[in-house]
DNA sequence: CTTGCTTGATTAATCGTTCAAGCAAAGGGG
DNA sequence: CCCCTTTGCTTGAACGATTAATCAAGCAAG
């Protein structure tokens, strides 16, 4: 290894001046600058980051904990996360808090015993992670604003719900996975504030809840609206089954654009979430945190956006559509 | 922060000794190891990763480079691994090396920059990493077996083949995303392989090659064979556009049993990767690589499981049907 | 009583970098 | 001609651990 020792012999100064020179901070005259650099790529000079960590303590690390490395949306939090961060010259350390709350500690004490920098942390359902040595974002917990970058899950219902209704539903059900998660709440919420009053929703939980949402369309709903993709496929399977054509006799949606929202047939109406900018606002508040900054725009939430395809129309049978105004 | 410095003082002894009798290493009285044990708990001790990783050379983090961790299979490689490495005490530093070769090719570098003991590499369709300065465990390419491990794709290939042959079969369409990618040419020699020349199978590729499959349908094709789930969801939606009924019709199998094939409708008779081991030995090698062991195992293949779901049936028609010998 | 071995601890160097403090030379102002 | 400031570089300590070398003491054997 070619330490900065070795480039101060060659050259012939100190290794102060040689720190000093590559990372351009104390005084260095331009031409010394010059030639230690030249000497610096001749050898192939890579400075070691454990004695910088040792030094300055500072890691240059992230720790990243999801709480189920499973999650599908994973893939593009981490891609855009690592991408980000890499922005800022940081490393992603991953830790996986396998769906348990202890876990889920034990995964950030870990991160921590590694020393990174900051922490973002995608929250064990129901939980919010206590405070830490260290920088920490929190990603997509609606409830606390604080130090936490979100997707606006409750405007995101808000939007399909709006959709659902401007097309003339007016008997609907409302899908969801687990009542624990504040996500899929929020998502919720903001579903039936938007539907108002004038629409008839029932909420529906869980793989019991799939089987009541079939029997309620049979008893005239006409769009079942999924607080997920994957609970909107599995929907449309038992759809399928009890010979339920979408979206001729019920409309359907989900949320969170999955892989294999576009493709599936009908390709499925959904709510996408902005992840590379949650993703970008995440690393940023951390980054400007660790440089003792106040973080900008901190605790706003980012729009959701719907995307329309062809798992939604206009309710076929007249008499169970609503009559426009 | 409590260093081996502050402990010694307490104790007092040297720093040599704390850190004997912390790591177990040098002679240190029974006694003496209790009591540095009992101080270093109360102060809440935690080595700094930073100062052992400069003295002794490593950090204890291995490097993992994918080809696109939007990959759908990204997640539970990357959840087995963390959980892997972590059991040997490693870290996992992520790296994405967006699509490209020269992507690649950084993110190798950058991870490389960080001091990583080892890389794990998922390689880019087509590329095999260079040789590295830190040991490398390639995952899933099919063609060089040296520190290699890899499902049995070809393997894998021969049971759907099987599978497909036995309940009756003999004119089907294999349907590829890309020809660039080894592991799906892998696959398809399985397939062809394992179909002998009693039976009929044309090769078709990407998003034309869809089109071309449901045309052979039409044509008297009885199954479709995809090297991936994605494909056959993709495939799925074709059909059903075509108003051709899975299995009724024709039989549809792909590829990784990814998150959406058990509960698709059908649901997907599909060939599973065995992704904790694949996980547990890539770290494996990796880390009796970096103890200067030789790995055992290395270059075997792992065998795939076939998981008959709804999607395959016998051919309806008994005239396509390939006569019981 | 001397020699030699074992045990349990210490000393001091080292890993590669950063950084505050210091110092010599040059230049400018009075 | 002297003093002061600026420039450009050096000195040396420090970060927190590991580790080879050393050493004192205790004990057994001859």
């Amino acid at each position: 290894m070619v330490s900065i020792k070795k480039i101060a012999g060659d050259v012939g100064v100190s290794t102060a001046t040689v720190s000093n020179a590559l990372t351009g901070k104390g005084r260095v005259s331009q031409e010394m600058v010059a030639r230690i650099q030249a000497r610096a790529d001749e050898l192939g000079y890579r400075p070691s980051t454990a004695a910088r960590a040792l030094k300055t303590g500072q890691t240059g690390i992230l720790g990243l904990v999801m709480p189920d490395l499973t999650n599908p949306l994973f893939p593009r939090i981490a891609q855009t996360l690592s991408i980000a961060a890499e922005k800022r010259k940081l490393g992603i350390l991953i830790a996986d808090s396998r769906g348990s709350p202890d876990e889920q500690s034990e995964a950030l004490r870990r991160l921590l015993d590694r020393g990174v920098d900051g922490l973002l942390v995608v929250p064990q359902k129901g939980t919010s992670p206590e405070p830490m040595p260290v920088p920490i974002a929190v990603i997509n917990t609606a409830s606390d604003p604080k130090n936490a970058v979100s997707a606006d899950h409750a405007g995101g219902g808000v939007l399909v719900a709006r959709h659902i209704a401007d097309i003339g539903h007016r008997k609907v059900v409302i899908l969801g996975g687990d009542p624990v998660s504040e996500v899929q709440r929020d998502r919720i919420a903001g579903i039936r504030r938007a539907l108002g009053k004038d629409i008839e929703a029932d909420v529906f939980w869980g793989d019991r809840g799939v089987a009541q949402a079939v029997a309620q369309v049979q008893a005239g709903a006409t769009a079942i609206m999924a607080t997920s993709d994957l609970i909107a496929l599995r929907v449309r399977s038992e759809l399928i089954r009890a010979q339920i054509s979408v979206p001729g006799q019920v409309s359907l949606t989900g949320f969170d654009d999955m892989s294999f929202a576009p493709i599936m047939h009908p390709a499925l109406t959904t709510v996408a979430q902005n992840v590379d900018e949650i993703a970008n606002r995440a690393v940023e508040i951390i980054s400007s945190k660790i440089r003792g900054d106040v973080p900008a725009r901190e605790g706003e939430t980012v729009p959701m956006r719907l995307v329309i395809r062809q798992s939604t129309a206009i309710p076929t049978h007249p008499s169970k559509r609503r009559p426009t105004q």
